[in-house]
DNA sequence: AATGAATGAGACTTCATTCAT
DNA sequence: AATGAATGAAGTCTCATTCAT
């Protein structure tokens, strides 16, 4: 629980803010040293290969599961995919940045990749597990899908895609949320 | 109209083929002269710096711009919507890779990273524009800002961060657009 | 009399092995201690330096001084030659790799020099006085000197140089050997 | 004819000289550079890795089949010997050194072995060559195939393995080189 | 006695860029 | 206009060696 201020923390850390600022090739393993403080062979003695440090961030991606039971308000679907939203912004704020650095990394870099992917395809499953929850079950299963992938692709973009304020409108998402919970629900 | 394949247009075609293959980085000018089978001198001929390339592919983006009475069916936002898209699609078919690319480096070059919001911006308009046109102007002004942010990022998604078949089942979009067309006409 | 397993034991072994595959600068210590299966400190707490563990090496170098009387056929040159060279290779014949490795090293390291030239004369001693004591005395000094000299070298080459199977056709030593002996005992 | 002192050409002596006086390992490229006068950069413009100039270093060996008739003095096999080995000894001294150093580098570079064996047994050979058209064809093959064998073993070790004036006393070869002419012409 | 984390010098190599031709 | 030899800064990575425990 207290703040990891070992060396290898600091590496890590460092390293996640240097590629998040210049992305993964234009940051020398030789910065990373100097912003976390330690000597330069210390970098390579905990990861042998500067590819092996992404690797190391992308494990300390927070974990995307959450309980159904957290977020679901039976017969709200638009309140329990705020919940559901409000939650997932909560987690991954603190690792925004890394998000979107991994995502960058994506194409070159295959266990990002497949990382990446999995998360993506979790979070679809979670998006209509809790709407199915909320509604009770009686949607048009052609709906659920479509609700889903949107959703679920507007959330993504955020926690990967975009990463300042002004790339994201406040509201914006919570609009949209809205929009598809009662298109859901019309008769 | 003839394909150019002046050495110049080949260093350019290079280029975007490196640069989306393995970044922008992570391409030696020396692999794209070799590849556009020209002296390596040459390349920095053409483009003083390496940069100079990227800013010389941000211009050869296909005019986004789709005229609104090509694809309008007065009535029918589903019918429009998928024209619209189709229409954008093949525009864009010819250079997804340059799209990604570019996508890719936008964080670290800034005149990229203007070029694309702003192709983001003139893409959410158009999309609010068709919707209007094809409805006749009947609709809550708040859910066609949400429909029309919701389109235009899974479009946008699509032509900038996907790139491989399988980031895109088939017919996806198409259900998602008909399910925001019925969501905007519902009672 | 049993053999020695020791941690200092196996390190010497990993050593001589990884030397003789790859080159003394071309083996890191770090490999050497991985293969004797020992913690990387303690090759460093048994040999300060890493020179440390070819002057140890050296050192293991089988006694190469054998006693005339167990091969001195009296009137048999070439017999007592064939069972001089013979009890050689059995010596050596463990320490191959060891002899080849050292002899390599020879250039760079004064000390393994020196060990290897000090052998050398040795065995031309040594051969010389094994035909004499086998002729018996009655031989041109000049002629004996020119067959220990070429002997001697054919026989480090094969202990000091040549080391895969292939360097040396079966029987060849032999019929050189034969070939010597006849030219000293003709008329 | 000129001696060649381009850049390119200055880089392989330094490279030849430092090999031979440290060993290929034990010598950085930055050292190279610096006694060839050039910057650092250029020695691997011209070899993209450190081996190709070791590769680059074989192909310089000097000739070494030499034209029989040049040596032959029909029934003087002694004498013929001595021509050969005088005329090998000539075409070789100018690089005793780099013979040395590739003869150390060929058990960790493949290219460097194979030359060096393809040499070796063009030597048996030749000397082969030269005894038999010198004694006019009146020999028993398997003594022609010892001698053979016995002096192209003195001869390569000269020429490969031994490298300073202490370790080949003037005058040895050419009595071991009697010896073996004498007991080939015996009774 | 034994360990392995830590160090920092330095090795090889790449590459954008310049410039004489 | 076009070229490619040449440069040198900078990057990644290795490794012998030290030292606190």
């Amino acid at each position: 629980m207290t703040t990891d201020d070992s060396a290898k923390e600091r590496i890590l850390l460092a390293a996640e803010e240097l590629f998040a600022e210049s992305g993964f090739d234009a940051t020398p393993t030789s910065r990373i040293a100097e912003r976390a403080g330690v000597p330069k062979g210390l970098v390579h003695y905990y990861f042998r290969r500067k590819p092996d440090l992404l690797a190391a961030l992308v494990v300390r991606l927070p974990e995307a599961r959450i309980e159904p039971s957290q977020v679901v308000v039976p017969g709200d679907i638009a309140g329990s995919l705020r919940k559901l939203v409000a939650e997932l912004d909560r987690r991954l704020d603190a690792s925004r940045m890394l998000s979107h650095l991994l995502w960058r990394e994506a194409d070159t870099h295959r266990d990002v990749r497949d990382a990446l992917h999995q998360r993506f395809d979790s979070l679809v499953r979670q998006v209509r597990s809790v709407i199915v929850a909320a509604a009770g079950g009686r949607l048009e299963r052609a709906d659920v899908d479509s609700a889903s992938g949107l959703l679920a692709r507007s959330v993504s973009y955020r926690h990967s895609v975009a990463r300042h304020a002004d790339d994201d409108p406040p509201g914006e998402l919570e609009r949209e949320l809205d929009f598809i919970a009662a298109a859901l629900t019309r008769p």
